[in-house]
Formats: C-alpha cells, structure tokens, sequence
DNA sequence: ATTACTAGTAGACGAGTAA
DNA sequence: TTTACTCGTCTACTAGTAA
C-alpha cells in the first residue's frame, strides 16, 4: 500500500472519519497533508477509486468517511507500531568484562542477600559477582533500568554491619539466566554487577576484557 | 514531514533500528518498501542528509540506525496513531508528589502567565506548582498529551529575561479543576508540574511520595 | 464558496553501469 | 556481491480556470 494512501487516511481518521462522515473540503485536506487544494482533490478521488473512502457529495461541502478497507489499512499501520514501540520489554547492554574489586562478591554472599535472591530471582546467585564495563553509547540505557521498578531486595543488619537495599533487574547473557544489581544508593557508573547461578567466566568461557552483551528485562 | 521518510524510518525500527545498528543493504530496504535498490539507496542517503538515520558502512554490508530525529519523528506518528484507535477524551496519569525545585512556581506567577491562564483556563493559579512524577507504566502517554493541541500560553520578556511558550492542558485532580502545563522546549522527563487556583497540598490533604491520580483532557 | 479539469513542470523512479 | 552514479521516462504536483 502506497504510503500516501495511508497518510491521507490518518488524517482523515484523526477528524473523524472512522466513526462518522467529517466535513472535509479538498482545501482542508491540503492543507493537512501540506499540498495544494488540487491535489488533496485528486487524492480524495484516487482514494475513493480504491474504495478506501466514501463520499457524500453536499451542496456546499463533501464529506468523507472511511469504509472498512480503509480503516483496515490504517490499523495495519497502527499494529506496526505497536510492534516496535510496545514488545521493546528488553534492554540490550554491551560492555567489558571487568575486574571488580572484589567487594561486590563478598556483598552478595551475605546470607542477609542470599535468602531474597533466591526467593526473587528463582536461582541462588554463585558467591561472586561478573563486572560488565558499559560501553560508551549504552550508558544512557542504564537510565532506563535505573528508572524501572526490578526486584526489590531489602537491607539489613549483620555483624554490627548495615547492608543497604539493591534492586535485581532479570537478565540474560547468551540465554544464560542471571540478573543485574544495583545498590539503591549508587553514584551513576558505567559498572555493572551482574548475579548468576553459575560461574559466569567459566560457564561462557569469558575473561576480562571480552565483550558481551546482556539483555535486561524491563 | 514526508510521508515517505516516515515510512522507511518505520520499516527500519521494526528491523531493530531504534536500539542499535542494523545489517541492511539497499536491495533489503527496497524488498520492504516494494522498490529498486537504486530508489532505496536513494532513499538511503536522503534520511542520512535529514540527519534522521546514522550509518556505520562495513566492507559488505552497511549498517544502520535511527538517530534520536529519527526515532522522534516516528514516534510522533506513532502518538497520532494512538490518539486515532485510543479515543479516550481523557488520560489518566498516575504519580507520586514530588519535591520541585521551586522554579516551576517562580514562572508561573509571572504576570506575563498570570493573565493568559486565567483567560485560558478559566482560573487564576496559586502562586506555586505541584510537581507530580508520573509512574513508569504512564510515561509513554504523556507523548500523547504533549502531541495533543491544549491551551498555548505565550512567551514573553520580563526585566530582561525571557518566558517561553508554555502550553496547558485542562486536568482534574479528584474533581478538583487544574491544569497541566509543559514548556514548549522542555526536555523528557516524568515530571509534570500543575497549576491550580486552589493549593492543591493544602485542599486535597496531600503531601510528597502521596500517589495521586490526574485526568487530563485532550 | 466549493470540486476538479487541463496543461506544464519538477521530481521520483528504475535501468544500466561503474567502482 | 555491495553502493550509488547518470540518464531517460513517467508520474505527481501545482497553477490556472471552469462549472
């Protein structure tokens, strides 16, 4: 289907027209679809060839409806954008493995963290965390994820040590179940620590400095 | 906008081209816009010249990807399109009252403001704005609301400063009549800031991290 | 005011082809 | 294979104008 068709049809369908005959002359249409009267003229009547509108001659002023082809047409154009902007539940990071410095591990393995992971996230996390570099152009996705609920996992009390709350955002590298944590109170950086049931460097066979890419459900 | 730029930028998001580089040569992008390769390498180099599309040119294939004027543009037709098949006279937004910076109210009460709202809306605001932030599930429909006519409220200068154009759109908080007004150059953000002739925390027994609940007319 | 014809023109398209 | 140039054709547009 031609996309001026559908263009004209939009319009047409944003006055009305898909409910009821709008009073439209080829001067307005012009003027919406940025053409001169003649040629909205012309439009009004191709479309009216390929049965996609009709048409109620009045003595002063036409006015125009979409019949069940045309508003099937632009439907179809409306599911298309459905699909792009409403099945985009996924975030795709791509980054470095990097060295942590080690204290990610030892927050994770507390049994203060454990309990909840396991009962939240459905896995009991490996003791230890994978750090993932974000690379540059990504690092404004990590807003997104910052800004989405995830999985809550409560703070606590341990050994005279206060452990703050993090929140668990489900992922996946390589189809490999695991989830990304993020302490509530962290600065904004381009590392992220990511919990799995397994040994992620030996499971996937990476090491610091491979790139991988991790989706992020949101 | 042309209709046909939307319609390639369309194809090419539901190829991926809105998170990341594409592989797509210009034998592909013309199978989907039903026309010659030559036309759609045409094409090509036409939404890169709109700054619409970015390309990253490999040995054998290009890859591509929509820039954020490109995204925008068919975002806009996407909100057309949910203004068409969503026809709700009204949205309903939800949020947590939230701090402001204290700033939103410092414009309003610019007499510049002052005397169009009251002409606009019907009502004199209180010196002041409620900020709400608006849950993540409801921030794709504030797209609605900025793509939909509302109230404009001129800019103007003032003691050598200059107010931009805002725009308003009428609301209802509980029954209570307010309005919601977006500059016209704001950036995105999930906080609306309200005005009402009333004080709002003060009438309604509300106060920061209350979730309240707006109706918008559009 | 409308709608819509004709005529002339600018631009969109595809074929052929180079790199 | 790619991308993208030139060039000829043909379509799509607008201006002028009739009804």
């Amino acid at each position: 289907m031609d996309s001026k068709y559908t263009f004209a049809l939009r319009k047409i369908a944003m006055l009305g027209g898909i409910e009821d005959y709008v009073v439209l002359s080829s001067r307005e249409l012009g003027e919406a679809l940025e053409m001169s009267q003649q040629s909205a003229s012309k439009r009004i009547l191709e479309l009216l060839d390929e049965k996609l509108i009709v048409r109620d001659m009045g003595a002063r002023k036409q006015r125009i409806k979409l019949t069940p082809k045309g508003v099937e047409e632009i439907k179809q154009e409306y599911s298309e954008y459905r699909r792009i902007f409403e099945v985009d539940d996924q975030i795709n990071l791509r980054g470095v493995i990097t060295d942590g410095m080690g204290e990610g591990g030892y927050y994770i393995c507390q049994i203060g963290y454990m309990t909840q992971f396991e009962e939240k996230l459905g896995f009991k996390p490996y003791e230890g965390t994978l750090n993932i570099t974000i690379d540059r152009e990504d690092i404004s996705k990590l807003d997104i994820i910052r800004s989405s609920p995830g999985e809550t996992i409560y703070g606590f009390s341990s050994e005279g040590r206060s452990f703050g709350k993090v929140v668990a955002h489900k992922a996946k590298i390589k189809s490999i179940e695991c989830a990304v944590v993020i302490p509530e109170r962290s600065h904004y950086d381009n590392v992220i620590e990511v919990v799995c049931q397994y040994h992620l460097r030996r499971t996937l066979s990476i090491g610091n400095g491979d790139h991988v890419e991790i989706k992020i459900k949101v």
